[in-house]
DNA sequence: CATAGCACATGAAAGG
DNA sequence: CCTTTCATGTGCTATG
């Protein structure tokens, strides 16, 4: 029965769709989630100095007028935006440490003005430690220090580079 | 003549192909950004209820042993990644206004301990003002007060619903 | 064997 | 016209 294979592909199809649909919404939700300021902004090419690719090669626009970014620039920006954040954490953190260092220098405890709540999400995300609250202060308390680069901020160390093979 | 059309199909595979490549890559450097206590975590579900996909459903591996994450999977991970992320700016920067108000009404001026450098990309990203140091005080500095929620924070907001169209 | 992921080639649509 | 982006279908490969 020839039949058996086109049923089997036809079901492929399907599978296949909605595989390439995940993935496309995915992109459209990174899109809905970088800022416009940052998605119409040069882009700051952070280690790639070949870029002919500047603001905006594809203005595209919907329908409905609004711009209308591909996948590509998508993707550069949503790379781009989370390194922003990233420092941007690093160095709010950094702040934030100088300042309670100085609070705690005049005899304040900055415990005391801890975060409420954030609900990043249920509870800590990386075990238990080190983020929402920075209230659990661990046992000894040596290396809350970082609980950015240790957490979140990916090691932009040389080293891996993985191929998009399998 | 049919030749030119052969061309005409080599040379649009081509570009495809460079296409898709860049999009890959850009997925790949999506996943070397992302934590790897991130991106084995069974990710924070924000706002979607019915997800079944819960850890890890593609314990892929590559030939050198690591685990080789999915291309939705990666994504899916980045989105929740830059979520968290904005959250943990939000905060981070809510409490260093925390922090600044306690010392001011200590007498101290925070703009003393301010940023030294940040190297965000050159220059500001938006605009002049606002993030990168903090350090250039807006003339009667006012409005300083939520450059995460006014340049990087994207609003989630209802509105716009961008389709996968053009 | 069934399922899932991926790369590739191809035709269609949009824009210069 | 030529270029770029996109969605689709298809076969290959790995994993259960």
């Amino acid at each position: 029965m020839i039949q058996k294979k086109q049923k089997r592909r036809e079901s492929h199809n399907q599978v296949e769709r909605r595989r390439r649909d995940q993935i496309n919404d995915r992109i459209q939700e990174l899109a809905r989630l970088i800022p416009e300021e940052f998605m119409n902004t040069p882009l700051r090419n952070s280690n790639n100095p070949s870029s002919p690719l500047s603001a905006s090669p594809a203005t595209h626009h919907a329908p409905d007028g609004s711009i209308k970014p591909n996948k590509g620039v998508i993707l550069r920006k949503s790379v781009d935006y989370i390194r922003t954040l990233q420092d941007a954490c690093r160095e709010q953190q950094r702040r934030t440490k100088v300042l309670e260092e100085e609070l705690r220098k005049r005899g304040v405890d900055p415990r005391m003005l801890d975060a409420d709540e954030l609900d990043v999400g249920g509870q800590s995300i990386f075990g238990t430690a080190g983020f929402g609250g920075l209230e659990t202060i661990n046992g000894e308390g040596e290396e809350d220090d970082q609980w950015l680069d240790d957490n979140y901020l990916g090691d932009d160390s040389p080293g891996m580079m993985m191929d998009q093979m399998e």
